[in-house]
RNA sequence: GGAGAGAUGGCAGAGUGGUCGAAUGCGGCGGUCUUGAAAACCGUUGUACUGCAAGGUACCGGGGGUUCGAAUCCCUCUCUCUCCGCCA
């Protein structure tokens, strides 16, 4: 969430950089401004009146040992009945600062100056492109035939085992898996990412550390007899490593790296958007995540972006790099990019990654702050992308390389598989 | 799952109702000494809110209670450790 100083210093900058985001925050900034008036000043009532207690409660002490009882008498009196103020007070400072958080939960991160302006996914602006989409004559397969014809995956017998969304990968399509993700590990942990292996079972305090919680609730499986939430990225998990820690300016920027399965319930999806590989509740992933000083935070999603940009590439599939509009990225982003592959049989950009940097505004949820220079507490810059997920990525490689001959494997991936074709 | 013990600052660890935001040691930072370093010595060293500032307030695992006053007493939750049971 944004921090009431970006608020209460920037209003109208406020207001008018949410609007790239379709966003009016007018009225609800208003409501923010004045709840934390309200808060201070109840404050300072508050403290003021706590302050005369405790040096009256010193005084009962002393008047006790030099046996002044009457006094000490009158002193208790008077404690009790400002302690009954002091109770509506604090009743009043409980419920400001609530409200106070409840209200900054519905306002979004600030789009950075270099968002551009849109509504939809059509207006995102292709930054880059690569790779080339391959000639695969009158009639390719999809990948979900694909996967049947060589027996790679079964969604069916996924579907038996716990429904739809979770397919069986079997013989050479769970191979391909492992060596994508050992692929991806190995091709982090070479540009310096530290490996982590993080649960994949969050409590509540994590979900709304990365602000998972609590508006988007409905997007996590949820283990109610323990009250644990199936993390939807390895980004939960490994951002909320930095949750009420303050970090070293030298030790920056912290560079993490983690493969975790993803567990998404995607209420409400259909159509041919889900079909085949193109959307699981179940699927597996490799993530970056950063943390950083707000001065360097930038180069950080550059170097990034460059880095996904290396692992497409050596897949040899086509791509492109969208930077997002206001209207299309996330509620928590100030800058997103994402990558797509082109996937040949079914004509169409799938994303793979999406990486962004929230700025500041995650890291003021998490509490995650560093020493400056000035020997000050600031909060962090958390950045984080994919790289990559999993289905989509086998899916273009499926469709993109077949062959009359079979599936080809990418020269990069050969040795992690073991095979140079599916046949 | 059963029985017991515990949770205090970066770490270790004292503190059982007032003068405790908290002894002491280690670590960190600054300094003295030294050609330099080590050692020794001196000083300093939590976070947040609030205030122009001086300062004030809150925080000793979380929440609640008793009391004029709580790290200290009571209730409750969570977690950790030890022993037993089960087990990849």
């Amino acid at each position: 969430m944004l921090t009431l100083k970006q608020i209460t210093e920037n209003k109208e900058e406020v207001i008018s950089k949410l609007a790239k985001k379709h966003f009016d925050a007018k009225e609800v900034i208003e409501q923010v401004i004045d709840i934390n008036n309200k808060r201070k000043q109840t404050q300072s009532i508050l403290d003021a009146n706590l302050a005369e207690l405790n040096s009256i409660s010193k005084s009962i002490g002393a008047l006790m040992k030099d046996g002044k009882k009457e006094e000490a008498e009158a002193s208790r009196t008077k404690v009790a009945e400002m302690k009954e103020g002091n109770k509506v007070l604090e009743t009043e400072m409980k419920d400001a600062e609530a409200e106070l958080t409840k209200l900054l939960c519905t306002i979004p991160n600030l789009p950075s100056d270099e968002v551009p302006v849109g509504k939809h996914a059509e207006d995102n602006v292709v930054e880059k492109e690569g790779g080339i989409v391959p000639d695969l004559g009158a009639e390719p397969l999809p990948h979900w035939d694909l996967a049947k014809k060589y027996d790679l995956i079964d969604f069916e017998l996924g579907v038996k085992i716990t429904g739809a969304g979770f397919p069986v990968y079997k013989g050479k399509g769970a191979r391909l898996q492992r060596a994508l993700i050992n692929f991806f590990l190995d091709e982090a942990r070479d540009a310096g990412y530290l490996e982590i292996q993080p649960p994949y079972v969050v409590n509540e305090a994590s979900g709304y550390g990365t602000g998972q919680l609590p508006d988007k609730e409905g997007q996590m499986y949820h283990a109610n007899l323990d009250d644990l939430y199936l993390i939807p990225t390895a980004e939960v998990p490994v951002t909320n490593i930095y949750r009420d820690v303050i970090l070293e300016k030298k030790d920056l920027p912290i560079k993490n790296t983690a493969y975790s399965a993803c567990f998404r319930r995607e209420a409400g999806s259909y159509g041919k958007d889900v079909r085949g590989l193109n959307r699981l509740h179940q699927f597996d992933k490799v993530e970056i995540v950063r943390i950083d000083t707000p001065e360097h935070s930038y180069k950080s999603l550059t170097e990034m972006v460059d880095y996904v940009q290396g692992l497409v590439e050596k897949l040899e599939l086509p791509w492109r790099i969208l930077r997002l509009c206001g209207g299309d990225m996330s509620f928590t982003s100030a800058l997103t990019f994402d990558f797509e592959v082109f996937s040949a049989a079914q004509q169409r950009w799938l994303e793979v990654s999406s990486v962004s940097n929230f700025e500041s505004y995650q890291a003021n949820r998490l509490k995650c702050r560093y020493r400056n220079d000035d020997k000050k507490t600031e909060l962090c810059h958390t950045l984080n992308g994919s790289a990559l997920a999993l289905p989509r990525i086998v899916a273009a490689l499926l469709e993109n390389n077949q062959t009359p001959e079979g599936i080809r494997i990418p020269k990069a991936l050969v040795p992690y598989c073991g095979f140079e074709i599916i046949d």
